[in-house]
DNA sequence: TTGTAGGCGTTATCAC
DNA sequence: GTGATAACGCCTACAA
């Protein structure tokens, strides 16, 4: 690898380092035919900026990092669209990276980005506990932002869904159809979300009085393909339920698949509510089945992100420093009024 | 933000830089004792290394970039996927970014890992001509491998999926079954992996004595929601075709549900096979339908792209410098034979 | 308008 | 075993 560095340019060119320093970043005082030589030679060497020693030098690399647990799930992706969009309509730029469920993984990209790869990062998804690495990021006054995931015992830049709340909603929307006997089909409840639209299922049901118990949960890990198992589940309850407030969309639709495959007809025999409202990338509708789903308004999550870090990056505290935002209930055809018989 | 540095370690433990660059690297030759008080005076700092100097004078990171055009195709979550499985297999690590089709946000990329970011870079997609931007690489050489896109003129390190050999496969899958009038629903052809696919089409056609004419067609652009639109057209036609060859599963997807809808059935009325077979990302079959399509070899071609620009950035020319996979049949319940009639 | 010199934080060479 | 010292490529006063 051959790479031109502005001391090349400025042997060919006949000039010195500075001029040519000036030249490249556009800055004053360089008379023209002096600045055509330099482009010229910069042109001819296929001159490259080492960001290196750019960034050694002025701790600036115009450069946001991104660290997922993992890109497995649609609405990541979704996200990710929107940040970048945001990121470009700000005027920086976005890298992203993976850790795949690899703790030292994200702590490598985090020193990474930290060690001057970056001016700041933006930490996604709420699969681990990233206290330790929070607690580095703080220790050294790194800029960065938490999405989805959240520590009740920290003050950090936070940007949220309100799951409880979203879950709670689901849960009155189906209560105001006239459904009973509501099923709640769980994610994995060792990440915070899972556990988050979990309580909110629990208190909408008490506020509308009904004690939930166990005959009230399916428990998933959340996993891709544990659908079919929830549904088994669910068609082996002694008293099926009339509608069902399912974790996230990919679940939803699973079951629904799964429900059907059995005989039962969406939303006749019960009615499904989903998480995420997947329609950007999913635009087919599996079956005819248009999903009633809670959507999380990830353009105004992600601009909120990009506002957050910038202002970090420049040397403000944004204030508030957690925004929490408000799922929006949006309707499919997977939910029927039911008029309220028995139980 | 307060970063501390070797020199800052070096004047808490009350030894030199040397010694205490020596012991973050786990060098022989210094005391245990010494050893022991650097390692707590780094600790006490929450010393990261700065990786910008560091490449400065190494000019390593241990970091290969990744560049999509974009992220909002589950095909491109999934390979990203295995390439990170890949890449963690092999010791290093991957970051990716996203252009949104925006030229001039590819080149900054490039750029970006270029100058020292990353030990090279992996270009993903067909959606654009990057050949400046290939000529660029290869001008200064610096090492990186392109997936997907091809170019006839170079010869670069690829990675390529055999989509004419694909399509070739599709169309003689569906002949054997009986069908002797198979549309094609194109992708968007101004897309290599499109022109390929539709070419293969052209020519398994031609193999099988159908001399192809613009009755077997259905133009789309590729993009999300296109699939609606190649339906309508598909009803319209007079002589309504047996089998569809779709350019890939999305497309297939929104058009079977709107066939269902329209009343037709699929396998009866209509055989349907996609590409890409997307259903690590869609486990739920859509509708009780698993769509039977030409599956990419994903994990394969990771590993051959991850080897090649390991080789290459350890100086060495891969051999063979390009590598073309083939899709492999993946049946599903999309597809039915038909006895053979008139046409 | 142009050039000289110093330093960013690291690693590497070579004395001590 | 340890410590000066010189790069790496860039930017930026400041001097000419």
């Amino acid at each position: 690898m051959i790479i031109a560095s502005i001391l090349d340019i400025a042997r060919l060119a006949g000039v010195s380092k500075t001029t040519v320093s000036k030249v490249l970043n556009h800055q004053y005082g360089v008379r023209e035919e002096t600045r055509n030589k330099v482009w010229e030679a910069a042109k001819a060497l296929h001159y490259t900026p080492n960001i290196a020693a750019r960034t050694l030098v002025t701790s600036k690399t115009g450069v946001i990092g991104v660290v997922y647990d993992s890109f497995k799930s649609p609405i990541y992706s979704e996200l990710a669209g929107e940040l970048e969009k945001w990121a470009r309509k700000m005027g920086v730029h976005l890298v992203f990276c993976s850790c795949n469920q690899q703790q030292a993984s994200k702590i490598h990209y985090i020193q990474y980005f930290m060690g001057g790869a970056a001016d700041g990062v933006i930490l996604f998804g709420s699969a681990e506990d990233d206290s330790a690495v929070i607690e580095r990021l703080m220790a050294v006054n790194f800029p960065f932002v938490v999405i989805e995931n959240y520590y009740e015992e920290l003050q950090i830049p936070n940007v949220l869904v309100d799951n409880v709340g979203g879950a709670e909603q689901a849960v009155r929307y189906l209560h105001d159809l006239g459904h009973r006997h509501i099923v709640h089909v769980t994610g994995n409840l060792r990440h915070r979300v899972a556990v988050d639209r979990y309580l909110g299922f629990k208190q909408a049901m008490l506020a509308s009085g009904h004690e939930p118990t166990s005959d009230h949960f399916i428990y998933t890990d959340g996993s891709i393909g544990c659908g079919p198992v929830a549904a088994q589940a669910l068609l082996e309850k002694p008293d099926r339920p009339t509608a069902l407030f399912v974790f996230n969309d990919l679940i939803a639709y699973e079951m629904i698949d799964s429900l059907h495959l059995a005989g039962l007809r969406i939303p006749e025999d019960i009615s499904v509510i989903g998480f995420d409202h997947l329609v950007g990338l999913l635009s087919f509708k599996p079956g005819i089945h248009n999903l009633t789903s809670m959507g999380q308004p990830l353009g105004e999550m992600a601009r909120a992100t990009i506002e957050m870090i910038l202002s970090l990056i420049s040397g403000q505290t944004p204030e508030p420093i957690t925004q929490q935002f408000k799922p929006v209930l949006q309707e499919g055809n997977t939910c029927k009024r039911r008029e309220p018989d028995a139980s």
